[in-house]
RNA sequence: GCCGCGUUCGUCUAGGGGUCCAGGACGCCGGCCUUUCACGCCGGUAACACGGGUUCAAAUCCCGUACGCGGUACCA
């Protein structure tokens, strides 16, 4: 490390619009690995200047987000820092202040052209190679702004208290370059970028010169945001330049677009094809933390070798912009859901069995140790831990489960014309068995098998029915010592009874 | 329209002039294991967008085209 860089800042900056998108997710994990692989500092900067699209909630639910993830800010509005306020709308005087130093040094204007008197200079300009002109050098001379009215008829406004905006002067001629450290070389034409408002009508800043000033005084070192950021870069870097300020480093990540690849991951496509958008439908929906963020953190990075599962700390370590790619990716479900099962599969059987307790449904706790046996028996079997009560509530002795139905497949290709006999037969050994051990089980029933000149499975398929209803599952002689005795015996005589009639059918398949 | 950024198996990707008739992972298909279902293991399917250059040699460098995405707001 070299001792006289500045120590890294980097910020994730969202604005709360409405709940934390997978995507503002994966945006912050960039910047959080980033911090932490360079010892570095991760800031929460809540960015309110719209007023119009302000939504309560959503600060709360971007950080409970966060946390939800293990992504906790070093510095944010909950967490402090000594560069506080971390809220846009608390920093407001800041803006103002830089703003008029703009204006006086001949980088911003005021402007007092109505939405309307804009729409109709776009719509007098507009021409077939050029439909929507910008408010720039080329048209701000015939617009109601301090660069072309009289001094004194701009004094006389802003006396007046007339409603105005403050807009970037940006020159024509030149070329804005900079080095985007996922994307290399980048330039823009400064013609092509226009007199962005600085300050809104309403007085409140907009993103690009709020950014631009917290980026600043909250000495952020690189910016690590979204693509759709990448061709308002030459309007920030002008303002750095305006300040007289360093532009910190810039890293524009691929976009994650919808499955199919049309278009960014919108909610409205999502939800169309049911899949969850934002991390609080993540969470619903039942897939562990470790695995969203896993999932996330691959999409547009890897870490160089095969490796695909890591943890966050694993992920943090070996992270580095270089192996981010820029082209945008799609999310794909069923990747996540492979994840959340490779991620269920390597908790120890007391830490499924804590991610499954989460959902309730059942008294995992009063039950530990019963759980305990379950849990060891399915964990190569769920895919998600809030599915484990419902995929094994037949491992519940009776009362609490008792087969009153019977998969109707399994019964048809398990359920031979002998099934019946065999069980009844196996179900008398069984009340006699002094150990009831899985070697116990298993030896008496091979020993039936023998006796009547039929193979194994003859009879391990239907008992496994007549246990659980279903066909497949665990080992079977491991779940009948999960039951118990006489729960074993009980259910065997139930099915054999339920099931016996079978022998009837008379083109029953061998 | 204009500006910018992209483009390797269906998807996520490795690869940065020769070791690539392109490697891994997910998915899919087949097999093995096995009392079932899973897990695991083994194998298979499948890609350098297109066209020109440069070079002894290009997935890799350059140019063009196509396509995709983003931006083009007093939203972020």
């Amino acid at each position: 490390m070299d001792y006289h860089a500045p120590r890294v800042r980097v910020r994730f900056a969202p604005s709360p619009t409405g709940a934390l998108h997978l995507g503002g997710l994966r945006t912050a994990l960039f910047n959080y690995f980033f911090a932490r692989k360079h010892e570095g500092v991760f800031v929460l900067r809540i960015e309110d200047t719209d007023q119009a699209r302000f939504t309560p909630e959503a600060e709360e639910n971007i950080l409970s987000g966060l946390l939800w993830a293990g992504v906790e800010p070093d510095e944010g509005p909950e967490q402090g820092g000594r560069y506080k306020p971390y809220r846009q709308s608390e920093r407001l005087l800041l803006y103002a202040v830089y703003a008029q130093r703009l204006v006086d040094e001949g980088h911003a204007y005021y402007a007092f052209d109505t939405p309307e008197e804009i729409a109709a200079m776009r719509k007098r300009f507009a021409t077939k190679e050029n439909p929507s002109p910008k408010y720039d050098a080329s048209t701000r001379g015939e617009m109601a702004n301090s660069l072309a009215l009289p001094p004194a008829e701009v004094c006389r406004r802003l006396d007046r208290g007339d409603e105005h905006v403050i807009r970037m002067k940006v020159e024509p001629g030149e070329r804005i370059a900079f080095e985007d450290r996922i994307r290399g070389p980048i330039s823009f034409a400064s013609e092509d970028i226009d007199d962005q408002v600085l300050i809104k009508s309403d007085g409140m800043p907009t993103y690009h010169l709020a950014h631009v000033v917290d980026d600043r005084t909250m000495w952020i070192t690189h910016v690590i945001r979204g693509e759709e950021w990448l061709s308002s870069t030459p309007k920030h870097l002008l303002l750095y330049r305006y300040l007289g300020w360093e532009a910190p480093e810039m890293a524009h990540m691929p976009l994650i677009m919808n499955p199919g690849g049309k278009g960014k991951l919108s909610k409205r496509h999502a939800q169309a094809n049911g899949l969850p958008v934002t991390v609080e439908q993540c969470r619903d929906a039942g897939y562990e933390p470790e695995a969203v963020v896993n999932f996330l953190a691959r999409l547009g990075w890897n870490p160089g070798d095969d490796q695909a599962l890591l943890s966050l700390d694993d992920m943090a370590e070996r992270f580095s912009l270089d192996r981010v790619g820029g082209g945008g990716v799609q999310f794909d479900v069923d990747k996540l859901g492979w994840f959340n099962q490779q991620f269920l599969r390597t908790l120890s059987v007391g830490g499924l069995l804590g991610r499954a307790a989460k959902w309730g449904g059942t008294d995992f706790y009063t039950r530990k140790e019963h759980w305990e046996r379950i849990v060891a028996l399915m964990q190569s079997r769920v895919a998600f831990a809030r599915d484990l009560p419902e995929t094994c509530m037949y491992l519940f002795p009776d009362p609490e489960f008792d087969p009153d139905t019977y998969d109707e497949r399994s019964v048809e290709k398990r359920w031979a014309p002998d099934s019946a006999d065999l069980l009844s037969a196996y179900a008398d050994r069984l009340g006699e068995l002094q150990d009831f051990g899985a070697e116990q089980t298993e030896t008496t029933l091979r020993a039936l098998a023998e006796d009547r000149g039929v193979g194994a499975a003859r009879i391990i398929h239907p008992v496994r029915l007549a246990l659980s209803g279903v066909s497949g599952g665990p080992s079977l002689f491991a779940m009948m010592g999960v039951l118990g005795q006489e729960a074993c015996a009980r259910r065997i005589r139930k099915a054999v009874g339920a099931l016996g009639l079978r022998l009837l059918t008379p083109d029953f398949p061998e």
